[in-house]
DNA sequence: TTAATATAGTTAGATTGCTTAACTATTAAC
DNA sequence: GTTAATAGTTAAGCAATCTAACTATATTAA
């Protein structure tokens, strides 16, 4: 016989599982990767904020993945004229990358459509239980992440 | 200027990037991939409900992947000797499946520890919220499946 | 100053989790 | 009986990572 919290467990099993297939990023009309889009973001973001360009460790260190797989990635943009990488003056490893017109436009068009979705879900659900969705999701995600350095140790 | 709508709409596609990358699946001490211990729960559940096996067409359909996805799973599952293949007598093209004793074993042992992690959650992030969290990512999954179908059109 | 260590990024290969295309055998419909 | 649909399988391909190994550069220690 399942107690109660053993029923919101599988709901919540059930509904993480239907939510990890879920397409929230929408496929780009240019044919470009979900990961290519997140990061064309990431790159967008923070020159918005000044910075003349951004490395690979910083966008590595901002998306939780290893600068391989930003490297691998990049190397797609670039094939693709989205991005350009340049010298960096104050250390010669270093290659800070930023978008070319190109990869502003594209990132402007996604940004649009992106938003307007996301705006759209917010008023599905209401704002008051989105910012509660995000809420509880961070501390979920807060979870997750402290018991998987527990099982490290 | 963001309006509010705006800033919340970031705020979710950044908890849904964190979110969509958590190991919510822990890892199995026997080396099972998470695709296998969903399909071994899969298999458990219909057979648990009193059925002698469970179709590919019917993992397929619940799990929301094709069949080829199942069958290339279900090998690596019948090579590690944790469920057999039937014969179907009523339709030789189908292949029902059942766990082995092997299979029950660690079923078993991967149900408690999950059902033991997800109970946690439960209690991390209290009982009510956790309820809401189900139903407000019910929602999400549902805009999102609809807005897929809008689009194919 | 030189040597040892650490760091930034890259390439290559491997794994996982899917998908589609093509196929065979079987069943259902006409 | 013939045609169309269905169940499952195999093979190949793609996306999204990771680790290992490497080179060049920067930092630290001797």
């Amino acid at each position: 016989m399942d107690t109660e919290k053993e029923v919101i467990a599988r709901n919540l099993m059930e509904v993480f599982y239907q939510f990890s297939r879920l397409n929230w990023i929408q496929n780009s009309p240019t044919g470009l990767r979900h990961s290519e889009l997140i990061v064309l973001h990431c790159i967008s973001r923070r020159t918005k904020e000044g910075a003349p360009g951004i490395k690979v460790s910083e966008i590595s260190s901002i998306l939780k993945v290893t600068s391989p797989t930003i490297t691998q990635i990049l190397n797609g943009l670039y094939t693709k004229g989205l991005i350009e990488r340049c010298a960096d003056k104050d250390d010669r490893r270093a290659v800070p990358v930023r978008l070319t017109e190109k990869g502003r436009i594209v990132v402007e068009e996604s940004s649009e459509s992106f938003l307007k979705s996301f705006t759209e879900l917010i008023e599905y659900i209401g704002e008051k239980p989105a910012e509660e969705l995000v809420c509880l999701l961070t501390r979920v995600v807060a979870y997750f992440e402290r018991k998987k350095e527990k099982t490290v140790i």
